[in-house]
DNA sequence: GTAGGGTTAG
């Protein structure tokens, strides 16, 4: 249970009661009228001009007036033209000049010269080293922030709220923890724990290294709370897959009168997307449409994502076509969502949009997005020439090996496994645990059990624990009526004592989320479920399905794997769909792992004896399953 | 003059 803490906090007020408010010392002016001042207010280059010509010192007002239009127009020779003549008029740039420099080259991408600025200042106060260590660490230059800031104690400045929330951001993720937690025990030795600022900084990021519960401790600690603090907590929760938690959290702290902001609702509809949960992610945006929030592309970008993870992809392209600015995160997005529902051609047609309208440059999610589109929508010419664009053109993105993985996918769809496996050993990379499964995937569904084994084994040796691979190899063997490796790899499993992350199906009906585990006991309806599983089972062998005993890797009879199949999460929850879900509409149904290989053909069978449209959406991607068919191909 | 939370992929 949450403590109770009324103290909430808007965000108008930015300065908490700890941080020091900016100081205001102006060095004694230099003659220049008043009106000069004015008058060059908002004229850069004229200015620029006038003050060339005269080629005499100006006043301390009128270089931070010019540097202030520099910045704010990322003008970068202007500041140059600025600094040069500080230098020139011999006017040696006190403290705060010399910071208002710093900053300005950072705006202008010119960290070295911000740097040159810093190392050349002949004083240093609090400010400018933070301003530093701030440009260092806006991007992504951790190593050096964190250098400069063990300089900034070296030379005996204390650093200040605005220095510890700066640095921690650069501590972030799971290589950052040690630093985090030496810099935590200074923030807590200079009291600075409860500043709302740092804290934030600071929950966020032990949230970021998934140490959630340190987190929530120092979230627990702060004696005021306030959106960003807030929603940097729910977040830290959502970003971690614990959705549930991010949701409950969320609830007690609307109870409690935190406010919402554009952030907030980004972090929230992460959650709901992670549970399918289609009609909470409608009212949330109904609310934001209510709450007139300004049209934000973030938490637009959120509902795109969210409503295509809900599986209603209808919903994502509207909010997407009635979008006036877009990134490259909202075509991504797009982009996604078409390719997780195996809709290649709207992928490649949304591409070539993309390219068209050239409004944002594609990146390297892009590509992946485009390329894996392509693989599940099964346009392999499509992928591959994408990909050869992707290598000659200079589209300023570099191949990763997560894009060779998807060109192994596509490949391996295609049946083209030898192909994918050449691909493989010529690519510049090591390839990965993620890349071998995806040719073994190909191996199950094209019957090939040289390259199979072959593959298999690379895989037994980096990941031995992985109980799906196993399972492919199984199917596989199975597939070609090779019983005796299927047993034996169930003896492997059992020496090398493989386990394997508990399968789970959720199926919501009415305003309930039913959730079931294999030979599930706990479900107040358990044996209505199971009787109603056993009687779709009789039906659907009389249309030919036979149940797939690979898929158990226990060492019991055919009778006992039958069963066990039976009580396979997916199963019970399609059976409850077929109880609860009125005729005519879909069964739509969610899994934690990949769906397995009885259970797809179980759902295919069902779908063409039943007349019933099954949404099945997996780790992995959507099955749209229609009349015995389903959109994956089967291929997954 | 310096500060904290967010969206896409794997």
């Amino acid at each position: 249970m949450l403590r109770k803490i009324p103290c909430f906090r808007l965000r108008t007020n930015r300065f908490s009661s700890l941080s020091v408010p900016p100081t205001q010392t102006i060095s004694p002016s230099l003659p220049i009228s008043n009106q000069k001042h004015l008058c060059i207010k908002g004229h850069l280059k004229e200015a620029l001009l006038e003050m060339a010509i005269e080629g005499e010192r100006v006043c301390f007002e009128v270089y931070d007036s010019l540097l202030t239009q520099c910045l704010n127009q990322r003008a970068i020779r202007e500041g140059q033209r600025v600094h040069a003549h500080i230098i020139k008029t011999g006017y040696l740039p006190p403290v705060y000049l010399g910071t208002r420099l710093i900053v300005m080259y950072n705006k202008c991408d010119c960290l070295n010269d911000a740097r040159q600025m810093l190392d050349e200042m002949p004083e240093r106060n609090v400010v400018s080293w933070t301003a530093m260590i701030s440009a260092y660490s806006q991007r992504g230059y951790t190593f050096e922030a964190l250098d400069l800031f063990v300089q900034m104690l070296r030379s005996g400045t204390p650093p200040n709220g605005f220095t510890f929330a700066t640095i921690l951001t650069s501590c972030s993720g799971a290589c950052g923890l040690n630093h985090g937690r030496q810099i935590h025990s200074l923030v807590i030795k200079r009291n600075f724990e409860p500043h709302i600022f740092v804290g934030s900084s600071l929950l966020d990021m032990y949230a970021k290294a998934g140490r959630i519960h340190e987190a929530r401790g120092v979230f627990e600690r702060l004696p005021e709370r306030d959106v960003v603090s807030c929603t940097a907590i729910i977040a830290g929760y959502a970003q971690l897959g614990l959705d549930e938690e991010a949701l409950e959290l969320f609830r007690q702290l609307q109870k409690e009168g935190m406010e919402s902001n554009y952030v907030t609702y980004a972090s929230v509809l992460t959650a709901l997307s992670g549970l399918a949960a289609l009609d909470h992610g409608r009212q949330v945006h109904n609310r934001v449409l209510r709450s007139e929030l300004p049209s934000y592309v973030v938490l637009k970008n959120s509902l795109i994502d969210m409503y295509s993870k809900c599986g209603n992809l209808t919903y994502s392209r509207r909010v997407f076509d009635g979008m006036s600015e877009r990134t490259v995160i909202t075509w991504n997005a797009m982009l996604v969502g078409y390719g997780k529902h195996g809709l290649g051609r709207e992928v490649v047609e949304l591409f070539r949009l993309m390219r068209k309208e050239n409004e944002v440059k594609p990146d390297s999610i892009t590509f992946m997005a485009v390329i894996s589109g392509c693989s599940h929508g099964g346009l392999v010419d499509e992928g591959l020439s994408i990909f050869e664009e992707m290598i000659s053109a200079e589209n300023g993105v570099e191949p990763e090996i997560e894009h060779y993985g998807c060109v192994v996918d596509l490949l391996g769809r295609a049946g083209q496994v030898h192909r994918a496996l050449a691909f493989i050993e010529q690519m510049p990379f090591i390839p990965t645990a993620a890349i071998w499964g995806s040719l073994l995937g190909a191996c199950r569904v094209h019957a090939n059990v040289t390259v199979g084994e072959y593959v298999a084994r690379c895989l037994f040796d980096i990941e031995p624990q992985n109980a799906g691979n196993y399972v492919i190899l199984s199917n596989l063997y199975a597939s070609v009526g090779r019983w005796e490796d299927v047993t034996m790899l169930r003896q492997m499993m059992m020496e090398k004592s493989v386990t394997k992350e508990p399968g789970r199906s959720w199926i919501k009906q009415g305003q309930m989320l039913h959730s079931f585990h294999a030979s599930d006991r706990s479900h107040p309806r358990r044996e209505e479920v199971a009787a109603k599983v056993k009687e779709l089972s009789e039906k659907i062998k009389e249309a030919g399905y036979v149940p797939d005993l690979s898929c158990v890797l226990y060492d019991v009879d055919d009778e006992q794997k039958e069963r066990i199949l039976l009580g396979h999460s997916e199963k019970l929850a399609l059976a409850f769909g077929m109880i609860g879900t009125p005729l005519g509409l879909p069964i739509r149904i969610m899994k934690n792992l990949r769906i397995c290989v009885d259970c797809h053909n179980f759902a295919k069978y069902l779908s063409k004896a039943y007349i019933r449209e099954v949404s099945l959406r997996d780790s992995n991607r959507f099955h749209h399953i229609v009349g015995g068919r389903c959109s994956c191909g089967d291929y997954w």
